[in-house]
RNA sequence: GGAGAGGUGGCCGAGUGGUCGAAGGCGCAGCACUGGAAAUGCUGUAUAGGGGCAACUCUAUCGAGGGUUCGAAUCCCUCCCUCUCCGCCA
Protein backbone atom coordinates (compact mmCIF):
# COMPACT_ATOMS: atom_id res chain seq x y z
CA UNK A 1 0.00 0.00 0.00
CA UNK A 2 0.78 3.58 -0.68
CA UNK A 3 3.05 4.86 2.51
CA UNK A 4 1.54 7.33 4.00
CA UNK A 5 3.69 10.56 5.07
CA UNK A 6 2.76 12.23 8.42
CA UNK A 7 4.35 14.56 10.70
CA UNK A 8 3.89 12.41 13.76
CA UNK A 9 5.10 9.11 14.53
CA UNK A 10 1.44 7.47 12.94
CA UNK A 11 2.85 4.20 16.00
CA UNK A 12 2.70 7.36 18.57
CA UNK A 13 -0.82 8.16 17.54
CA UNK A 14 -1.86 5.00 17.54
CA UNK A 15 -0.77 3.44 20.73
CA UNK A 16 -0.26 6.94 23.19
CA UNK A 17 -2.91 9.62 21.87
CA UNK A 18 -3.89 10.76 24.90
CA UNK A 19 0.34 12.33 25.46
CA UNK A 20 0.15 13.44 21.77
CA UNK A 21 -3.54 15.16 21.99
CA UNK A 22 -2.11 16.83 25.27
CA UNK A 23 1.38 17.93 23.83
CA UNK A 24 -0.31 19.68 21.25
CA UNK A 25 -2.30 21.53 23.26
CA UNK A 26 0.25 22.90 24.62
CA UNK A 27 1.31 24.08 21.33
CA UNK A 28 -2.42 25.44 20.84
CA UNK A 29 -3.43 23.20 19.16
CA UNK A 30 -6.64 20.88 19.54
CA UNK A 31 -7.22 17.60 18.35
CA UNK A 32 -10.39 16.17 16.90
CA UNK A 33 -9.87 12.46 18.20
CA UNK A 34 -13.36 11.33 17.55
CA UNK A 35 -12.58 11.88 13.43
CA UNK A 36 -8.71 10.92 13.58
CA UNK A 37 -10.21 7.52 15.04
CA UNK A 38 -12.86 6.95 13.35
CA UNK A 39 -10.58 7.22 9.83
CA UNK A 40 -7.84 5.11 11.68
CA UNK A 41 -10.89 2.67 12.75
CA UNK A 42 -11.68 2.90 8.67
CA UNK A 43 -8.36 2.80 7.30
CA UNK A 44 -7.33 -0.27 9.22
CA UNK A 45 -10.96 -1.94 7.89
CA UNK A 46 -9.90 -1.05 3.97
CA UNK A 47 -6.53 -2.07 4.15
CA UNK A 48 -7.39 -5.48 5.28
CA UNK A 49 -10.25 -6.30 2.95
CA UNK A 50 -7.99 -4.67 -0.30
CA UNK A 51 -4.94 -6.54 1.06
CA UNK A 52 -7.09 -9.83 1.20
CA UNK A 53 -8.64 -9.61 -1.80
CA UNK A 54 -5.07 -8.42 -3.50
CA UNK A 55 -3.90 -11.73 -2.54
CA UNK A 56 -6.85 -13.81 -3.71
CA UNK A 57 -6.55 -12.54 -7.00
CA UNK A 58 -2.77 -13.05 -6.56
CA UNK A 59 -3.01 -17.10 -5.87
CA UNK A 60 -6.06 -16.97 -8.81
CA UNK A 61 -3.32 -15.62 -11.24
CA UNK A 62 -1.16 -18.07 -10.32
CA UNK A 63 -3.64 -21.17 -10.74
CA UNK A 64 -4.54 -19.58 -14.40
CA UNK A 65 -0.86 -19.90 -14.98
CA UNK A 66 -0.39 -23.02 -14.29
CA UNK A 67 -3.49 -24.49 -16.30
CA UNK A 68 -2.86 -22.50 -19.18
CA UNK A 69 0.76 -24.49 -19.17
CA UNK A 70 -0.61 -27.72 -18.58
CA UNK A 71 -2.74 -27.26 -21.50
CA UNK A 72 -5.72 -27.36 -19.29
CA UNK A 73 -7.57 -23.86 -21.00
CA UNK A 74 -10.75 -24.81 -20.42
CA UNK A 75 -10.75 -24.85 -16.49
CA UNK A 76 -9.00 -21.70 -16.48
CA UNK A 77 -11.37 -20.11 -18.47
CA UNK A 78 -13.98 -21.08 -15.39
CA UNK A 79 -11.38 -19.25 -13.14
CA UNK A 80 -10.45 -16.41 -15.22
CA UNK A 81 -14.47 -15.31 -14.98
CA UNK A 82 -14.26 -15.44 -11.54
CA UNK A 83 -11.39 -13.15 -11.14
CA UNK A 84 -13.01 -10.63 -12.92
CA UNK A 85 -15.70 -9.81 -10.32
CA UNK A 86 -12.58 -10.27 -7.72
CA UNK A 87 -10.84 -7.66 -9.63
CA UNK A 88 -13.19 -5.49 -9.76
CA UNK A 89 -14.31 -6.20 -5.85
CA UNK A 90 -10.95 -5.26 -5.17
CA UNK A 91 -10.24 -2.50 -7.32
CA UNK A 92 -13.43 -0.57 -4.94
CA UNK A 93 -11.74 -1.49 -1.98
CA UNK A 94 -8.66 -0.09 -2.95
CA UNK A 95 -10.02 3.39 -3.84
CA UNK A 96 -12.29 3.07 -0.68
CA UNK A 97 -8.38 2.89 1.16
CA UNK A 98 -7.29 5.40 -1.33
CA UNK A 99 -9.83 7.99 0.02
CA UNK A 100 -9.41 6.85 3.67
CA UNK A 101 -6.09 7.40 3.50
CA UNK A 102 -5.54 10.66 1.87
CA UNK A 103 -8.03 12.42 4.52
CA UNK A 104 -6.05 10.76 7.04
CA UNK A 105 -2.72 11.83 5.50
CA UNK A 106 -4.57 15.44 5.16
CA UNK A 107 -5.56 15.72 8.47
CA UNK A 108 -1.80 14.42 9.90
CA UNK A 109 0.31 16.79 7.88
CA UNK A 110 -1.48 20.06 9.42
CA UNK A 111 -0.27 19.16 12.97
CA UNK A 112 2.77 20.39 14.02
CA UNK A 113 5.33 18.61 15.82
CA UNK A 114 5.50 18.02 19.57
CA UNK A 115 7.19 20.79 22.15
CA UNK A 116 9.74 19.12 24.17
CA UNK A 117 9.71 18.70 27.74
CA UNK A 118 12.05 21.86 28.30
CA UNK A 119 9.71 24.03 26.29
CA UNK A 120 7.79 26.59 28.67
CA UNK A 121 4.19 26.62 28.71
CA UNK A 122 2.21 29.67 27.25
CA UNK A 123 0.17 30.34 24.15
CA UNK A 124 2.41 33.38 23.02
CA UNK A 125 5.63 35.41 22.76
CA UNK A 126 4.61 36.95 26.33
CA UNK A 127 5.82 33.98 28.00
CA UNK A 128 8.68 33.05 26.67
CA UNK A 129 11.32 32.75 28.92
CA UNK A 130 14.57 34.95 28.81
CA UNK A 131 17.51 32.16 29.25
CA UNK A 132 20.52 34.92 29.22
CA UNK A 133 21.47 38.70 28.26
CA UNK A 134 24.58 39.33 26.85
CA UNK A 135 26.10 42.95 27.22
CA UNK A 136 24.47 45.94 27.65
CA UNK A 137 22.68 48.79 25.74
CA UNK A 138 25.01 50.97 24.43
CA UNK A 139 24.15 54.14 25.88
CA UNK A 140 24.29 57.66 23.52
CA UNK A 141 24.85 61.31 24.69
CA UNK A 142 22.39 62.55 21.60
CA UNK A 143 19.12 61.66 20.35
CA UNK A 144 19.60 58.38 18.13
CA UNK A 145 18.48 57.88 14.68
CA UNK A 146 17.26 54.64 13.53
CA UNK A 147 18.59 52.46 10.41
CA UNK A 148 16.68 54.58 8.26
CA UNK A 149 17.23 57.73 9.46
CA UNK A 150 21.25 56.38 9.21
CA UNK A 151 20.26 55.06 5.44
CA UNK A 152 19.01 58.49 4.54
CA UNK A 153 22.34 60.49 6.19
CA UNK A 154 24.57 58.11 4.52
CA UNK A 155 22.73 57.52 1.17
CA UNK A 156 23.41 53.72 2.06
CA UNK A 157 19.10 52.59 2.34
CA UNK A 158 17.08 53.54 -0.99
CA UNK A 159 13.48 52.72 -0.35
CA UNK A 160 11.68 54.29 -2.49
CA UNK A 161 13.65 53.07 -5.99
CA UNK A 162 12.90 49.67 -4.79
CA UNK A 163 9.56 50.29 -4.19
CA UNK A 164 9.40 51.61 -7.52
CA UNK A 165 11.42 48.36 -9.20
CA UNK A 166 9.20 45.68 -6.62
CA UNK A 167 6.55 47.27 -4.47
CA UNK A 168 6.42 47.67 -0.63
CA UNK A 169 9.19 45.71 1.76
CA UNK A 170 12.02 45.51 -0.94
CA UNK A 171 15.31 47.93 -0.34
CA UNK A 172 18.55 48.93 -2.37
CA UNK A 173 21.61 49.12 -0.62
CA UNK A 174 24.33 51.82 -1.74
CA UNK A 175 28.27 51.96 -1.15
CA UNK A 176 28.99 51.66 2.37
CA UNK A 177 26.02 49.92 3.41
CA UNK A 178 26.09 47.44 0.52
CA UNK A 179 29.35 46.78 1.08
CA UNK A 180 28.57 46.35 5.10
CA UNK A 181 25.95 43.90 3.72
CA UNK A 182 28.08 41.96 1.83
CA UNK A 183 31.05 42.35 5.03
CA UNK A 184 28.57 40.62 7.25
CA UNK A 185 27.62 37.75 4.81
CA UNK A 186 31.37 37.34 4.58
CA UNK A 187 32.07 37.78 8.26
CA UNK A 188 29.48 34.71 9.23
CA UNK A 189 30.45 32.37 6.58
CA UNK A 190 34.40 32.75 7.63
CA UNK A 191 33.35 32.11 11.10
CA UNK A 192 30.65 29.32 10.84
CA UNK A 193 33.06 27.63 8.23
CA UNK A 194 36.20 28.03 9.38
CA UNK A 195 35.67 28.44 14.07
CA UNK A 196 32.53 25.89 13.92
CA UNK A 197 33.06 23.75 11.21
CA UNK A 198 30.11 24.33 8.81
CA UNK A 199 30.39 23.07 5.56
CA UNK A 200 30.01 25.70 3.05
CA UNK A 201 27.26 25.10 0.88
CA UNK A 202 25.32 27.04 -2.20
CA UNK A 203 21.76 25.94 -3.32
CA UNK A 204 18.75 26.71 -5.67
CA UNK A 205 16.83 29.36 -4.52
CA UNK A 206 13.89 27.13 -6.44
CA UNK A 207 12.42 24.13 -5.01
CA UNK A 208 9.23 21.92 -5.88
CA UNK A 209 6.00 21.76 -3.35
CA UNK A 210 7.24 18.40 -2.01
CA UNK A 211 10.54 19.94 -0.77
CA UNK A 212 8.59 22.91 1.13
CA UNK A 213 6.16 19.37 2.61
CA UNK A 214 9.71 17.91 3.78
CA UNK A 215 10.37 21.07 6.30
CA UNK A 216 6.79 21.73 6.94
CA UNK A 217 6.48 24.98 4.73
CA UNK A 218 3.67 23.19 2.87
CA UNK A 219 0.46 22.28 3.27
CA UNK A 220 0.03 24.40 5.81
CA UNK A 221 1.47 28.06 5.18
CA UNK A 222 1.33 28.59 1.48
CA UNK A 223 0.18 32.18 1.81
CA UNK A 224 3.72 32.63 3.07
CA UNK A 225 5.35 31.77 -0.29
CA UNK A 226 5.92 33.05 -3.80
CA UNK A 227 5.06 30.75 -6.36
CA UNK A 228 6.25 30.62 -9.99
CA UNK A 229 3.03 28.88 -11.37
CA UNK A 230 4.10 26.02 -14.10
CA UNK A 231 3.15 27.64 -16.82
CA UNK A 232 6.46 30.16 -16.15
CA UNK A 233 9.59 28.46 -15.65
CA UNK A 234 9.73 24.91 -17.83
CA UNK A 235 6.43 23.24 -17.13
CA UNK A 236 7.42 22.82 -13.18
CA UNK A 237 5.70 24.43 -10.43
CA UNK A 238 8.23 26.06 -8.33
CA UNK A 239 8.59 28.12 -4.90
CA UNK A 240 11.39 30.77 -3.93
CA UNK A 241 12.69 29.56 -0.74
CA UNK A 242 11.53 30.88 2.54
CA UNK A 243 14.93 30.16 4.09
CA UNK A 244 18.33 28.19 2.99
CA UNK A 245 16.58 25.53 5.75
CA UNK A 246 14.46 24.20 3.53
CA UNK A 247 16.87 23.08 0.59
CA UNK A 248 19.85 22.42 2.82
CA UNK A 249 17.37 19.96 5.33
CA UNK A 250 15.99 18.12 1.91
CA UNK A 251 19.30 17.57 0.43
CA UNK A 252 19.01 14.61 3.25
CA UNK A 253 15.39 13.72 1.62
CA UNK A 254 14.67 9.75 0.58
CA UNK A 255 18.47 8.65 1.58
CA UNK A 256 20.00 6.59 4.01
CA UNK A 257 23.25 7.87 5.54
CA UNK A 258 26.06 6.10 7.63
CA UNK A 259 25.70 6.87 11.15
CA UNK A 260 29.67 7.58 11.54
CA UNK A 261 29.17 10.53 9.11
CA UNK A 262 26.51 12.63 11.15
CA UNK A 263 26.41 14.88 12.08
CA UNK A 264 26.27 16.83 9.00
CA UNK A 265 27.21 20.82 9.90
CA UNK A 266 25.78 22.71 6.74
CA UNK A 267 26.05 26.58 6.31
CA UNK A 268 24.74 28.82 3.16
CA UNK A 269 24.21 32.14 2.63
CA UNK A 270 21.21 32.68 0.17
CA UNK A 271 18.12 34.89 -0.49
CA UNK A 272 14.70 34.49 1.71
CA UNK A 273 11.74 35.03 -0.27
CA UNK A 274 8.18 35.65 2.10
CA UNK A 275 5.15 36.86 1.33
CA UNK A 276 4.44 38.17 4.71
CA UNK A 277 0.81 37.51 4.29
CA UNK A 278 -1.03 38.50 7.15
CA UNK A 279 2.03 41.24 8.65
CA UNK A 280 -0.09 43.91 6.46
CA UNK A 281 1.26 47.07 8.99
CA UNK A 282 3.73 44.88 11.38
CA UNK A 283 7.40 46.69 10.74
CA UNK A 284 6.26 48.85 7.63
CA UNK A 285 8.86 51.28 8.19
CA UNK A 286 12.46 50.18 7.53
CA UNK A 287 14.38 47.18 5.92
CA UNK A 288 13.14 44.86 9.29
CA UNK A 289 10.48 42.86 7.54
CA UNK A 290 11.37 42.82 3.89
CA UNK A 291 10.04 40.35 0.70
CA UNK A 292 13.59 39.39 0.01
CA UNK A 293 16.37 39.38 2.47
CA UNK A 294 20.13 37.53 2.85
CA UNK A 295 20.29 35.27 5.59
CA UNK A 296 22.82 33.09 6.58
CA UNK A 297 21.56 29.52 7.40
CA UNK A 298 23.01 26.74 9.27
CA UNK A 299 21.68 23.54 9.41
CA UNK A 300 22.53 19.86 11.28
CA UNK A 301 21.56 16.76 10.59
CA UNK A 302 22.28 14.51 13.55
CA UNK A 303 22.28 11.10 14.94
CA UNK A 304 18.33 11.12 16.93
CA UNK A 305 20.17 10.70 20.29
CA UNK A 306 22.22 13.73 19.88
CA UNK A 307 20.25 16.50 18.27
CA UNK A 308 19.59 17.76 21.96
CA UNK A 309 23.17 18.83 22.54
CA UNK A 310 23.42 19.72 18.80
CA UNK A 311 21.10 22.26 19.65
CA UNK A 312 23.20 24.26 23.02
CA UNK A 313 25.73 23.98 20.12
CA UNK A 314 23.77 25.51 17.20
CA UNK A 315 22.50 28.22 19.63
CA UNK A 316 26.06 29.18 20.92
CA UNK A 317 26.99 29.23 17.08
CA UNK A 318 24.58 31.66 16.01
CA UNK A 319 25.30 33.60 19.30
CA UNK A 320 28.99 33.78 18.75
CA UNK A 321 28.44 36.34 15.56
CA UNK A 322 26.82 38.67 17.74
CA UNK A 323 28.93 38.31 20.45
CA UNK A 324 32.03 38.84 18.09
CA UNK A 325 30.19 42.20 16.74
CA UNK A 326 29.66 43.27 20.46
CA UNK A 327 26.15 43.36 19.91
CA UNK A 328 23.85 43.23 22.72
CA UNK A 329 20.79 40.62 23.09
CA UNK A 330 19.03 38.00 24.62
CA UNK A 331 18.16 34.44 24.51
CA UNK A 332 14.56 32.95 24.15
CA UNK A 333 13.40 29.65 25.23
CA UNK A 334 10.19 29.92 23.38
CA UNK A 335 6.81 28.47 24.80
CA UNK A 336 4.94 26.26 23.70
CA UNK A 337 2.12 28.96 22.06
CA UNK A 338 5.26 30.48 20.43
CA UNK A 339 6.80 27.27 18.58
CA UNK A 340 7.29 26.95 14.85
CA UNK A 341 5.31 24.02 13.18
CA UNK A 342 8.13 21.85 12.70
CA UNK A 343 9.95 23.03 16.09
CA UNK A 344 9.94 20.71 19.19
CA UNK A 345 12.08 23.70 20.59
CA UNK A 346 13.42 26.97 20.05
CA UNK A 347 15.74 29.25 20.67
CA UNK A 348 15.10 33.04 19.80
CA UNK A 349 18.02 35.57 19.82
CA UNK A 350 16.86 38.66 19.93
CA UNK A 351 19.49 41.87 19.37
CA UNK A 352 18.81 45.11 20.54
CA UNK A 353 17.79 48.14 17.95
CA UNK A 354 18.38 51.90 19.73
CA UNK A 355 16.22 53.18 17.15
CA UNK A 356 13.24 51.20 18.30
CA UNK A 357 14.66 50.90 22.02
CA UNK A 358 13.68 47.05 22.68
CA UNK A 359 15.01 43.44 21.36
CA UNK A 360 14.29 42.32 17.93
CA UNK A 361 14.40 38.81 16.78
CA UNK A 362 17.75 38.24 14.28
CA UNK A 363 18.17 34.24 14.69
CA UNK A 364 15.97 31.73 15.51
CA UNK A 365 17.65 28.09 16.32
CA UNK A 366 15.17 25.10 16.31
CA UNK A 367 15.33 20.86 16.71
CA UNK A 368 12.79 19.58 14.66
CA UNK A 369 13.42 16.04 15.68
CA UNK A 370 12.42 13.41 13.91
CA UNK A 371 9.46 15.46 12.52
CA UNK A 372 10.96 16.96 9.17
CA UNK A 373 12.95 13.53 8.80
CA UNK A 374 9.69 11.52 8.80
CA UNK A 375 8.13 13.75 6.25
CA UNK A 376 11.32 14.08 4.01
CA UNK A 377 12.52 9.94 4.56
CA UNK A 378 16.05 11.17 5.84
CA UNK A 379 17.36 8.43 7.36
CA UNK A 380 20.39 6.63 9.14
CA UNK A 381 21.75 3.62 9.75
CA UNK A 382 24.10 2.51 12.52
CA UNK A 383 26.33 -0.93 11.70
CA UNK A 384 23.87 -3.65 10.35
CA UNK A 385 21.15 -2.09 12.17
CA UNK A 386 17.63 -0.86 10.56
CA UNK A 387 17.53 2.42 9.29
CA UNK A 388 16.21 5.21 11.39
CA UNK A 389 14.89 8.93 11.13
CA UNK A 390 17.85 11.82 11.60
CA UNK A 391 17.31 14.36 13.88
CA UNK A 392 17.02 17.59 11.67
CA UNK A 393 17.92 21.34 13.20
CA UNK A 394 18.35 24.46 11.76
CA UNK A 395 19.27 28.55 13.01
CA UNK A 396 19.86 31.89 11.52
CA UNK A 397 23.38 32.37 11.95
CA UNK A 398 22.35 35.53 11.50
CA UNK A 399 19.47 37.26 9.48
CA UNK A 400 21.46 39.60 7.36
CA UNK A 401 19.88 42.04 6.94
CA UNK A 402 18.36 42.64 10.68
CA UNK A 403 22.37 42.25 11.89
CA UNK A 404 22.78 45.79 9.51
CA UNK A 405 20.24 47.34 11.24
CA UNK A 406 21.49 46.57 14.36
CA UNK A 407 25.31 47.19 13.36
CA UNK A 408 24.27 50.85 11.91
CA UNK A 409 22.18 51.69 15.09
CA UNK A 410 24.77 50.35 17.83
CA UNK A 411 27.65 51.97 16.20
CA UNK A 412 26.55 55.17 15.09
CA UNK A 413 28.20 58.58 16.31
CA UNK A 414 26.59 61.67 17.56
CA UNK A 415 27.78 62.84 13.67
CA UNK A 416 25.94 60.23 11.90
CA UNK A 417 28.89 58.61 11.44
CA UNK A 418 29.35 54.24 12.05
CA UNK A 419 32.03 52.80 13.60
CA UNK A 420 32.98 49.41 11.99
CA UNK A 421 33.19 46.84 14.60
CA UNK A 422 37.05 45.16 14.62
CA UNK A 423 35.48 41.59 13.15
CA UNK A 424 34.57 43.46 10.17
CA UNK A 425 37.42 45.68 9.61
CA UNK A 426 39.42 43.50 6.99
CA UNK A 427 35.99 43.00 5.17
CA UNK A 428 35.05 46.73 5.27
CA UNK A 429 38.53 48.14 4.43
CA UNK A 430 37.99 51.18 6.57
CA UNK A 431 37.30 51.63 10.50
CA UNK A 432 34.11 53.90 9.93
CA UNK A 433 31.54 54.95 7.79
CA UNK A 434 31.30 58.70 7.02
CA UNK A 435 27.60 60.33 5.83
CA UNK A 436 28.00 61.90 2.38
CA UNK A 437 28.08 65.69 3.09
CA UNK A 438 29.58 65.69 6.65
CA UNK A 439 33.16 65.35 4.87
CA UNK A 440 35.85 62.72 4.11
CA UNK A 441 38.05 61.90 7.38
C1' G B 1 15.60 24.41 -28.55
C1' G B 2 17.03 19.90 -32.26
C1' A B 3 18.75 14.57 -32.57
C1' G B 4 19.79 10.08 -30.12
C1' A B 5 20.53 6.56 -25.80
C1' G B 6 18.96 5.09 -21.21
C1' G B 7 16.50 4.72 -16.05
C1' U B 8 15.95 -2.82 -12.66
C1' G B 9 18.12 -4.37 -5.44
C1' G B 10 24.06 -1.05 -1.64
C1' C B 11 26.73 -1.33 -6.68
C1' C B 12 27.24 -3.78 -11.65
C1' G B 13 23.99 -6.37 -14.67
C1' A B 14 20.26 -10.34 -16.86
C1' G B 15 15.34 -10.57 -17.75
C1' U B 16 9.74 -8.75 -23.98
C1' G B 17 3.06 -11.57 -20.51
C1' G B 18 2.61 -16.32 -15.81
C1' U B 19 4.73 -19.49 -9.92
C1' C B 20 9.83 -12.79 -10.64
C1' G B 21 11.27 -9.36 -5.04
C1' A B 22 13.47 -10.42 -9.60
C1' A B 23 19.36 -14.91 -12.61
C1' G B 24 24.57 -13.94 -12.22
C1' G B 25 28.51 -11.05 -10.31
C1' C B 26 30.54 -7.48 -6.76
C1' G B 27 30.19 -5.73 -1.95
C1' C B 28 28.68 -6.91 3.07
C1' A B 29 27.68 -10.47 7.40
C1' G B 30 28.06 -15.37 9.63
C1' C B 31 30.12 -20.24 9.45
C1' A B 32 33.89 -23.77 7.67
C1' C B 33 39.04 -24.18 6.36
C1' U B 34 43.88 -21.56 8.72
C1' G B 35 48.82 -20.69 13.68
C1' G B 36 46.63 -16.09 11.76
C1' A B 37 45.31 -14.23 7.09
C1' A B 38 44.53 -14.49 1.74
C1' A B 39 42.26 -17.76 -1.53
C1' U B 40 38.20 -21.22 -1.42
C1' G B 41 33.43 -23.34 0.07
C1' C B 42 28.60 -23.00 2.42
C1' U B 43 24.71 -19.84 4.31
C1' G B 44 22.56 -15.27 4.61
C1' U B 45 22.03 -10.25 2.88
C1' A B 46 16.23 -4.59 0.24
C1' U B 47 12.55 -0.97 1.76
C1' A B 48 7.81 0.41 3.41
C1' G B 49 3.05 -0.67 5.28
C1' G B 50 -0.82 -3.93 7.48
C1' G B 51 -2.65 -8.12 10.63
C1' G B 52 -1.13 -11.19 14.90
C1' C B 53 0.70 -11.82 22.17
C1' A B 54 3.99 -14.47 19.29
C1' A B 55 6.04 -17.94 15.80
C1' C B 56 4.59 -15.85 11.63
C1' U B 57 1.93 -13.88 7.72
C1' C B 58 -0.11 -10.61 3.98
C1' U B 59 0.40 -6.35 0.67
C1' A B 60 3.22 -2.89 -2.12
C1' U B 61 7.75 -1.44 -4.63
C1' C B 62 11.98 -2.94 -11.39
C1' G B 63 12.04 6.25 -12.62
C1' A B 64 6.49 8.36 -11.75
C1' G B 65 1.40 8.16 -13.08
C1' G B 66 -2.46 6.02 -16.04
C1' G B 67 -4.21 1.98 -19.48
C1' U B 68 -4.72 -3.19 -21.62
C1' U B 69 -5.04 -8.22 -19.14
C1' C B 70 -7.39 -13.32 -14.95
C1' G B 71 -2.12 -11.84 -14.43
C1' A B 72 2.73 -6.47 -16.23
C1' A B 73 9.80 -5.36 -14.79
C1' U B 74 8.01 -7.16 -19.63
C1' C B 75 2.71 -4.44 -24.07
C1' C B 76 0.32 0.83 -24.80
C1' C B 77 -0.09 6.23 -23.33
C1' U B 78 1.58 10.57 -20.56
C1' C B 79 5.19 12.71 -17.62
C1' C B 80 9.96 13.15 -14.91
C1' C B 81 15.08 12.42 -14.70
C1' U B 82 20.11 11.09 -16.50
C1' C B 83 23.77 10.70 -20.42
C1' U B 84 25.89 11.88 -25.59
C1' C B 85 26.04 15.17 -29.91
C1' C B 86 24.40 19.97 -32.08
C1' G B 87 22.51 25.01 -31.15
C1' C B 88 22.13 29.00 -27.55
C1' C B 89 23.87 31.13 -23.15
C1' A B 90 26.21 33.44 -17.57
Amino acid sequence: MKECHTMLDPKLLRTDLETVVSQLARKGVTFDCDHYLQLEAERKRLQVESESLANQRKEGSKQIGQLMQSGNTAEAEVIKRTMTQLGADMAAAEAAFATTSEALEEMLLHLPNLPHASVPDGSGEEQNVVVSTVGTAPQFGFDVRDHVALGELHRGIDFERASRLSGSRFAVLQDGFARLHRALAHYMLDLHTSAHGYHETTVPYLVDATVLQGTGQLPKFKEDLFRIPESDGGGRERYLIPTAEVPLTNLFRDSIVDAHTLPVQLVAHTPCFRAEAGSYGRDVRGMFRQHQFDKVELVWITHPEASWDALEQLRQHAEAVLHGLGLHYRVLNLCGGDLGFSAAKTYDLEVWLPGQQQFREISSCSNCTDFQARRMQARMREGQGKPELVHTLNGSGVAIGRCLIAVVENYQQADGSIVIPEVLVPYMGTERLIPSGVGAA
